[in-house]
DNA sequence: TCCGTTTCTTGAAATAGTTCAACATTTTTT
DNA sequence: AAAAAATGTTGAACTATTTCAAGAAACGGA
């Protein structure tokens, strides 16, 4: 089955009729490493589910400084919820941080399926939910705990992301700077 | 007409026979000032919609401090969404800055009006659309601005709440000190 | 394999934010 | 109106984090 499908699975029931329908409405496509999918100022007009790889969100600050608002790997989501949602300019860059294979659907087909599926509603519910969740948790850390104890934490959720991405990547994730973080791990790692 | 039966309206259409199903699920509850609606370690049952006065959510951590991760006032949503939707013991301790007026609904009856009420889903999705949202924006300003940036934002974006509110709650809010706080807002006022 | 590009490390000096303690001001209660 | 409680201010010393600059290591492509 493809991954997409027992991904909504996962969440909704769904008939082989549902599951045709849907897979009729989005598009694959094969994205190089460092490829450019949402340039800053463009309405984001799709959301991607990724199938293999890796993608990311970021901001860029006057300086030309970069703040990653969000990684997604195998079986996320990602798309620029504020510009795809109200059709505004987009804020956020998503490029790929390594070779990636995304499931690409379009805001008309989207909104088309939610009529034609009504229970897409729920997982869009449910999805959105436990992004919120996610968010609220990383936002509290950002207001709340020292960079060491944000990277801690980070390494113990993801120990897969924070070998896989370059660390200046993941010290823009974290809101610090990669000299910093160099100096945290090195602490880190002389400790334990 | 109720205000959160408008507040509904906004986003999804009503029947009177649904607002009748509706306003028969909810409970109006009268809040003094301090009172605590959720601590932290219970499981959050309810979410509260507020029709008056303000509540807000915290964590405290290990030496006591508490850590401000959302203000509710008028015709806004709280509860601990992750202990709501997995019944885990609350991580979020809820209680009334002033003296509030709110609307309780039980997760039994939530889930009863979903099915009840289809078109709640949609409400449910397009709410939690933009609460994930404004945490977003929240998470992107605590990783990638300074405290004087945060609070001009804050400032600028809720007047009202920055008048309203005491000044240890919004620098909690931000992830400072009230001390700090205080140094921000006399440079701000020297400078305007 | 070698070269160019990208990523990581280190230290010193600077800046942002915290802590503490004492006192001032405002608000609430009696 | 007085007393008590809650909130806000200030400065000095401290800690966390950034900035900059220079070099080291790793990686990807001809």
């Amino acid at each position: 089955m493809q991954p997409i499908i027992a991904h909504l699975k996962r969440y909704i029931p769904l008939s082989g009729e549902e599951e045709a329908i849907f897979l009729g409405a989005v598009r694959t496509r094969r994205i190089r490493k460092k490829q450019l999918l949402l340039p800053e100022g463009d309405v984001c007009r799709q959301q991607w589910y990724v199938q293999s790889g890796c993608l990311y969100g970021y901001d860029l600050n006057e300086k030309g400084g970069m703040h990653i608002i969000k990684f997604a790997v195998e079986d996320q989501w990602i798309g620029d919820m504020h510009s795809f949602l109200c059709e505004t300019p987009s804020l956020m860059n998503i490029e790929a941080a390594e070779a990636s294979v995304v499931i690409e659907i379009s805001k008309p087909s989207l909104d088309e399926l939610y009529t034609k599926i009504p229970q897409l509603e729920r997982f869009g519910r449910l999805n959105m939910e436990s992004a919120f969740i996610a968010m609220q948790n990383r936002m509290l850390a950002a207001i709340s705990q020292t960079a060491e104890e944000r990277y801690a934490a980070f390494a113990q959720q993801f120990p897969e992301l924070d070998q896989r991405l370059p660390q200046y990547m993941i010290a823009s994730y974290l809101g610090i700077t990669a000299e910093f973080l160099s100096k945290i791990r090195k602490k880190l790692s002389s400790i334990s």
